[in-house]
DNA sequence: CGACTTTGACCAGCGC
DNA sequence: GCGCTGGTCAAAGTCG
């Protein structure tokens, strides 16, 4: 389904620090996150040649081997530029922060998502109700719980990068100050809530930015690369 | 025909 | 309070 120019997979898991944080990732060798220290993995993540530099201040050292050059200015992924800091090349999702704020109502509103399931219950509830007055009563009892999330940078000529989930599309929008659209997308496997983000760096359009959000509650769909992705992670982390 | 994408509209949150 | 912006909805269109 998707095109795997960049060929990157996804194991299941997440980072279980409750800030998300971000990597860069270049086309030198490949790749495999999260480094010792921290808690969960991730799985191996196969960019076809990625390494992945943890930039963020506090977070374990990793070999320089793996660490990418990076000019400054990259990254800061969601945040606006006023939000962005000269002190880190790469901004993550802060408990207090304006980003993570502005970020977090995406959290726990997947039961509205599961259309086939829920959503057409409540419209069956909800008869005398107007469409607008559903889409109303359903957002006010959407609860902010930020889910993790987990971005990176991928110099890749594909927006999706074939990380073993199947996702849906439901949203595209062009953001303030980018010539190029965020993509939203939604993993495809029934009441699995995760998100992900994905949008080319207004610096550099061979640069893809892929914001993962939510924990996958099942096994990536490509046998193949999940068992490609378990080596990876056996060998370098 | 089901799964998926596109796209305009809507809403909440934030800054002023 | 108002306008701007990002995130999401959902109908319509497309594809296999």
């Amino acid at each position: 389904m998707f095109p795997s120019k960049a060929n990157a997979v996804l194991n299941q898991g997440f980072v279980e620090d409750p800030m998300s944080f971000c990597t860069q990732i270049s086309p030198l060798s490949h790749l495999s996150f999260p480094p010792h220290g921290i808690q969960q993995t991730l799985g191996g993540l196969n960019m076809g040649g990625g390494v992945a530099s943890y930039l963020k201040e506090g977070l374990p050292s990793i070999p320089s081997q793996y660490r990418v050059a990076s000019s400054g200015g990259l990254g800061q992924f969601g945040a606006s530029s006023e939000q962005r800091s000269s002190n880190s090349l790469w901004s993550y999702d802060e408990e207090e922060g304006d980003l993570g704020n502005k970020i977090s109502s995406a959290g726990e509103d997947n039961h509205k998502y599961n259309k086939n399931n829920s959503s057409s219950s409540n419209n069956n509830n909800n008869n005398s109700l107007s469409v607008g007055a559903i889409r109303m009563k359903k957002l006010k009892t959407r609860k902010k719980v930020r889910e993790p999330r987990f971005c990176f940078k991928t110099l890749s000529e594909v927006d999706v990068l074939d990380d073993g989930y199947k996702w849906r599309k439901y949203g595209q929008k062009v953001v303030k100050n980018t010539q190029h659209p965020r993509s939203y997308y939604r993993c495809t496997e029934s009441n699995c809530q995760v998100k992900k983000r994905v949008e080319r760096l207004a610096e550099d359009p061979r640069m893809v930015i892929t914001t993962y959000e939510g924990r996958h509650i099942h096994s990536p769909s490509h046998d193949d690369d999940e068992s490609r992705a378990s080596d990876h992670i056996n060998f370098l982390w």
